[in-house]
DNA sequence: TAATCTAGGTGGTAATAACCACATGACCAC
DNA sequence: GTGGTCATGTGGTTATTACCACCTAGATTA
């Protein structure tokens, strides 16, 4: 990890400086609750305009690594608040953030006409007939978590096979890698449902059971519909996190 | 309304245009998925430079009202997503976004020594015996919704009394004007459980109906834990709203 | 006709300069 | 002591200028 900007890097500035800062918060270099240099002294340190400075802090604030306090400084937050706000996350992603390993059984894949929930959540037009479903059942250290169901819309003639999937892992790193697909923003409902006695099968539960029910869109780069997911996640291994802000 | 910019103005001249602007979207001024005017456009129209145009601008994208396009614009955007990015709340205001009066009604309040999941979720010293319980039961058009118990711990000597709490309806009103609290930021957890027959008999559902659990430490602009709240909404009659970011 | 180029538009990044608002601590007057 | 004042350091706001990266449409060319 460089801990100086290069000017000529891809990366703009004030993205290079927010890593560098990022990893220094991590290796301890600020401590938690303690003020990082002044706007005017990393100016110094780094070379760098305030303009940049400023635009690097204010990516950390948003990510929720860093505070300020006007008259006083800027601060480290507390281990417990980097987590950035609503950050969307994959599967996949968000299991590792738990300290799990996921894993997937794929149950069907295939072409289907969409249901009419699924035709209005991912604004399909008439014209449209077909969408990929995939049916899995989504795994954290090997135990069942939930049952996922996904659909996706994919460029002209292109598709997802099952032993990509199988290689792959995550959809998103197929969306990514494959089709240059950038998940970028997603709406996400969620209520609580029973399982039906083919879901409590699957899941390892009794039939009834209460489950977290998720419904999320996610958009592309381009602001378009990539993908409509439902999952339920079993009630008693599952547990939602968000933070929100204010202003 | 004001469609101009005073710089006179005791917020900020950012502040105020963005203002204007999430006023004309709503008026319709500018269409949804439609471009508003450049920024170097925006520049004459509102006499300010370019730095605080998009200044304004980066505040609506955050909000949601506006997404850019490197090349082609800034275009407004479609009205569900017209919606804030996990927006900090009070009950009462969800309920108001989602067309719902707001009620409550209280069922008790007073100080309590503070139980050991509270102590540690509002991170409180050992020295702190005391705490203020409300206990409500939360309305939307006078339909039960849920069940809210909230932990405070005021100021030096203040309090609030029932009286204050049915006069404002609002806790997050009684915070900002009276105490001058002002909720910033909050860590929230989302589950399922299941209602005991007292939820039950409150919230006028079966015992055992699946609930949507809520546990909400707030934070003020200062840092310090000021609420934590617990609500269990009922399983029928409330989802959550989130929107997703990533990058 | 179809592919290519190019001018001019858009947002993105960056440096520089100035001044404002808030917080703090040192100092002074009472 | 107590309280006010003020210098100084911090982040907050704003203007100006410049150039880059990307997109689009119209002109040009094969």
């Amino acid at each position: 990890m460089p801990e100086t900007i290069d000017p000529n890097d891809f990366l703009p500035r004030y993205y290079q400086l927010a890593n560098i800062l990022r990893e220094r918060i991590a290796n301890g270099d600020f401590g938690a609750l303690q003020p990082i240099p002044a706007e005017r002294q990393l100016e110094e340190l780094y070379s760098v305009s305030r303009t940049t400075i400023r635009q690097a802090i204010d990516l950390l604030v948003r990510q929720g690594f860093l505070y300020r306090e006007h008259g006083r400084g800027t601060f480290v937050s507390p281990q417990k608040l980097q987590k950035g706000v609503s950050e969307l996350t994959s599967f996949s992603e968000d299991m590792k953030q738990r300290g799990l390993v996921p894993g997937q059984k794929i149950l069907q894949i295939g072409y289907v006409p969409p249901p009419a929930n699924v035709r209005s959540r991912m604004e399909l037009p008439e014209s449209c007939d077909q969408v990929l479903r995939i049916e899995r059942l989504r795994l954290g250290d090997d135990i069942p978590m939930g049952l996922q169901t996904s659909y996706y819309v994919l460029p002209e003639g292109q598709t997802i096979s099952r032993e990509e999937l199988e290689e792959y892992g995550s959809t998103y790193r197929i969306l990514q890698e494959k089709f240059h697909l950038i998940p970028t923003e997603a709406d996400e409902t969620l209520e609580v449902t029973l399982a039906t006695p083919q879901e409590a099968a699957l899941l390892q539960i009794k039939s009834g059971s209460p489950l977290l029910l998720s419904e999320r869109t996610t958009y592309s780069q381009y602001r378009r519909v990539i993908e409509f997911v439902k999952i339920v996640y079993r009630g008693d291994r599952y547990r939602y996190y968000a933070k929100l802000t204010r202003g």
